[in-house]
RNA sequence: CGGGGUGUAGCGCAGUUGGGAGCGCGCGUGGUUUGGGACCAUGAGGUCGCAGGUUCGAUCCCUGUCACCCCGACCA
């Protein structure tokens, strides 16, 4: 990618209005784009690094054998009326839909009811089941309240996953198996994410965890074991006699031992049971002919947010630092006027090997501020392509350490796979 | 929806107890620079969020309204 051709990343003064270091971080950098309360557009390096997260998540879903599929975004209300659920998330101003000549449609704010319409035609019976199918796209909230960029706004992306099975057991054994890959891909993107159970709210259904990301800048509360294997979401020691419940479930007799921390909920899985597929009347024929709604689970992991938690967690003064997972790009060439020729030269080469490479080229801006604003970028890697450099040696800076070392020009595609 | 805060140049911010609208960055032009956010000169750029009121006169005072940020209920 060429820096001079992406417009608008000039980085400016960093605006105080922001609570979190990485939002201050995004709206400096242009990174991130205000169209208004929780509506944003992202700039090219947000694109590349949700897109590899997405892809993580792809990677582990594929290998538990989810299915990936699309649902429409433009709703129409027929079946949200099938559901009952248009009223509430009508009257609540939650969702976001339009009156045409042809009816009424909404912007998904979640994806029951499509799903249903997507699949039960094809589920007839147990010889059906069990399926799971997902998809990754945007959802639209009319959110009451948006906080820290893309940590809540009013679109954002969210992997969301529906599972159908033939009995409870086997839905329980879906979720369980839903709740390892969950884990796998919360450590394969770099987070420490913590499962705690908690309440099923508007979704139904009884059974459910959240999945925990500590952090300052998170809005919800979790109560923590000092080794961290056993968390309790406040809300619901709030509603239980606490101490009851933890010495009964978990043989803790003394609340004190916990720790209070601020989390972001990264992912939030469900066992919603007969709920839905009784009121939308998905059924299957069990082996002695018996109709029988599916019980369903639904999975779902807020992409967008889950990129803001690792921008959160990633980052300094200077800016952002990207792990080579998700970095958008591994390198960042930079040179002195005289040195254009061997930089565009290796910026090539680096391109024709494969590695994800960026060169600022701009032509109005000295080396030191080019230096600055890789920092803010946080790409991995920094050329230096100098008058003091040799020829056919390499000067790379590591973003994360601040370490230079020089490297032999034929060694470069290695060190950097 | 309740509480707190902010709206002044593209961005970040001053400011006026009511009378000429400013600074820094950025941008244009000319020149000197060229390895950790260069410097000099010069220039462009604003309905002071919007509407109404008070006043000889409002960016400033009053009323209303809108937008955005932060705190609560909701959620990935």
């Amino acid at each position: 990618m060429r820096l001079s051709r992406a417009a608008v990343l000039v980085s400016k003064e960093r605006m105080n209005t922001e609570e979190m270091l990485s939002q201050q971080i995004f709206f400096q950098s242009s990174l991130l784009k205000r169209y208004g309360a929780g509506i944003y557009g992202k700039h090219n390096f947000l694109v590349r690094a949700q897109a590899n997260i997405e892809k993580i998540i792809r990677e582990v879903l594929d290998k538990y054998d989810c299915v990936e599929i699309t649902l429409p975004l433009l709703q129409p209300q027929s079946l949200w009326l099938e559901s009952g659920r248009w009223d509430a998330y009508y009257s609540s101003g939650q969702m976001f839909y339009c009156n045409m000549p042809n009816g009424m449609f909404c912007m998904t704010p979640t994806a029951e009811e499509a799903v249903f319409e997507f699949v039960r035609e094809n589920i007839k019976s147990y010889k059906d089941l069990p399926v799971n199918v997902y998809q990754i796209g945007p959802k639209f909230r009319n959110e009451i309240r948006v906080r820290g960029g893309l940590l809540r706004s009013k679109e954002f992306t969210m992997m969301d996953a529906y599972s159908f099975h033939a009995s409870e057991e086997d839905l329980k054994r879906e979720y369980a198996n839903m709740r390892k890959a969950y884990l796998e891909i919360f450590e394969k993107l770099g987070l420490e994410a913590i499962p705690v159970k908690a309440l099923n709210g508007d979704m139904g259904g009884k059974i459910s965890e959240e999945f925990m990301f500590l952090s300052e800048a998170g809005e919800d509360t979790i109560l923590v074991s000092k080794d961290k294997t056993i968390a309790f979401n406040k809300e619901i020691l709030e509603l239980e006699n606490a101490e009851e419940y933890l010495k009964n479930n978990y043989g803790i007799t003394d609340i004190k031992t916990l720790e209070e921390k601020h989390c972001i909920e990264l992912g939030h899985i469900f066992q919603l049971g007969q709920k839905y597929s009784t009121t939308m009347k998905g059924t299957f024929k069990s082996a002695d002919n018996i109709e029988i709604p599916y019980y369903m689970g639904c999975y779902g992991i807020g992409v967008s947010r889950t990129l803001a938690a690792i921008c959160e967690q990633n980052c300094d003064e200077e800016g952002l630092i990207w792990n080579k997972e998700i970095a958008p790009y591994l390198v960042n060439i930079i040179y002195t006027p005289n040195k254009k020729e061997n930089a565009e030269k290796l910026y090539d080469n680096l391109k024709k090997s494969g590695i994800k490479v960026v060169i600022d080229d701009r032509e109005n801006l000295r080396l030191g501020a080019k230096i600055k604003d890789w920092k803010i970028f946080g790409i991995p890697y920094l050329i230096v392509i100098g008058d003091k450099t040799e020829e056919d040696t390499i000067e790379i800076e590591n973003r994360k350490d601040g370490k230079k070392q020089l490297i032999k020009e034929s060694e470069l595609v290695n060190f950097l796979k």
